[in-house]
DNA sequence: ACAAAAGTGTTAGACCTACACCCATGG
DNA sequence: CCATGGGTGTAGGTCTAACACTTTTGT
C-alpha cells in the first residue's frame, strides 16, 4: 500500500505527585536493553490495535501500578530523528497527576524499580526525557492558573492551607494567603465540610472538597477559573 | 529488536488565512486512493529519517505550495484505532498561519486541487479531519488572547482597524474599538509608520508594524501579552 | 501561658467597561 | 457637502494588591 515506514511510536508519561510541600515525578528503572539500570520516564511502545491513551494507561499500570487522577496529552516528540539512537521513534508524551494516596508505591510493584523523585532532583535521563519533563513542568505551572487542576494532587478532603502551599510550591513564589483564599472561595467551587484536621501544632483547619459538578455547571455559563497572581 | 508494530505516522495541517473579514482554511483534493476527489486537510506520511515538523513543512510545500508564517504542533490523533479505516494511523496535527499574500494559490500549484474554504463552510471531510479543524479553531481563539499571533495573519504593514476586525471575526464577538486600541497600543509592541491607506471611502488609516524584537525583549521582563475582552 | 498555624477585612490604586463625537478623505 | 470609515477621552465601577491582628488548638 505504501513504501514501508520504519518509524516506531512510543508513549511516555510525566506523572506528578505532591506531598509535604514537595512536587514529585515518578521514574522507573529500565530492566533490559542499552539503558538497563538507568532511570527514565515510564512508557513504551504502542501495541498494534491499541489507542495512544490506552497505551500510556497500560504502560503506567504495568510499570508503576499507578492510575492517574488526571491524564492529558502533553506533546509529541519526533523532530529529532535521533532522539532514540537505536531507531527512529516518535514519542507521544502525556502529562498526569495522582493524588497523595498513590504516592506509596511499595504495594503496587517492586519498589526497586519505581520511585518518586523531587522535581528539583531529577537525574540525567536517557533520550530527551529531561526535555519532556521541563515541558511538563511548564504545562503544570500554566494550567494551575486557569484550570482547577490542583485538586487532583490533593486528597479528596483537604485543608485550605494545603492548597495554598501547593500553589506556592509549584509556582515557586509566595502568595498572599488572604487574597488567595478570597479569590479561590469566590468561585464557589469548594465545599466546606464540618471536619477538621490539625497537622502538628496550631489551630486545626477545616477540610474542603472540590465540587466538580458545580465547576462544570459554571463552565457552561461563561465562567472562567482564573487564579493568576503576580 | 521488538515485535513488529504496524502503525503508521502521518502529519496533517490546519492552516488559517484571513482576508476581508473572513477566516479561511486551506484544503486539498486527494488525487488517489479511496478518498479520491474528496477535500481533506493537507498532510501525509512521515518519511524515514524525517522529523515531524520537517514532514509537515514538506507536505505543505508539495501539496499547496504554502510556507507558513507560524507553525506549531496542535495535537496527536491516535486514540481511535480506526480513524483511518485502511490501517492504523497516528496523525500529528499542526496548526499554521499564513499572511494574506499567500492566499492567492493559483501561482503555486494546480488551482483545481487546492482551495481556501471559509471556516464556516468546511465540507464534511474524511477521517477525523473535521474534529482536527475544530480543535485548531479553539486553539486559534485561545491563542489570540494571550499571544501576539494575529499579526501572522496580516501583512507586515497593516491598518489598525484590520487588526480590530481580525479579532472580532475570529472571536466572533464585537469589541469596543477604543478599548481595544488603547490596550493593544499600551503594550508598546506596535510601530506606527508614516504611511496611510484608505480602503474604500473614509479617512485613510495609518499603517502599523508589529515590533517582534520589542515583544521578545519584554517577554524576558515578565511582561504578559493579554488582550481578553468580555 | 505560650507557641504554632488558621482564619479574617479594609483601603488605595490600578484596570476595565461603557459610551459619543470630531476628523480626514473621496466622490 | 455629504458619506464613509478613522481616530480619540473620560468617568464610574470593579478588581487587585498590600497589609496585621485575632482565634483555636496542643504542649
Amino acid at each position: 500500500m505504501f513504501t514501508s515506514q520504519d518509524i516506531r511510536i512510543a508513549v511516555d508519561a510525566v506523572v506528578f505527585g505532591y506531598k509535604e510541600k514537595q512536587l514529585y515525578i515518578v521514574l522507573i528503572k529500565q530492566k533490559f536493553g542499552v539503558y538497563r539500570d538507568r532511570w527514565s520516564l515510564p512508557g513504551g511502545f504502542v501495541l498494534n490495535g491499541e489507542g495512544l491513551k490506552d497505551a500510556i494507561i497500560r504502560e503506567l499500570q504495568e510499570e508503576t501500578g499507578i492510575t492517574t487522577s488526571y491524564l492529558e496529552q502533553l506533546y509529541t516528540f519526533g523532530d529529532d530523528v535521533n532522539r532514540d539512537e537505536r531507531a527512529q521513534v516518535v514519542s507521544v508524551a502525556y502529562f498526569g497527576l495522582v493524588n497523595p494516596s498513590k504516592l506509596d508505591l511499595s504495594a503496587s510493584t517492586d519498589a526497586q524499580d519505581v520511585a518518586w523523585f523531587p522535581v528539583n532532583e531529577i537525574p540525567e535521563l536517557p533520550f530527551d526525557h529531561n526535555e519532556i519533563i521541563n515541558k511538563a513542568i511548564q504545562r503544570l505551572k500554566g494550567k494551575l492558573n486557569y484550570e482547577p487542576i490542583g485538586f487532583d494532587l490533593l486528597d479528596e478532603k483537604f485543608p485550605f492551607p494545603s492548597l495554598e502551599q501547593l500553589y506556592q510550591t509549584i509556582l515557586d513564589k509566595e502568595i498572599d494567603r488572604r487574597n488567595f483564599r478570597k479569590k479561590m472561595l469566590s468561585f464557589g467551587i469548594l465545599n466546606e465540610t464540618d471536619e477538621k484536621v490539625s497537622i502538628g501544632g496550631g489551630r486545626p483547619a477545616k477540610l474542603y472538597t472540590f465540587n466538580k459538578e458545580k465547576y462544570e455547571e459554571l463552565l457552561k455559563e461563561k465562567f472562567v477559573f482564573d487564579i493568576k497572581f503576580v
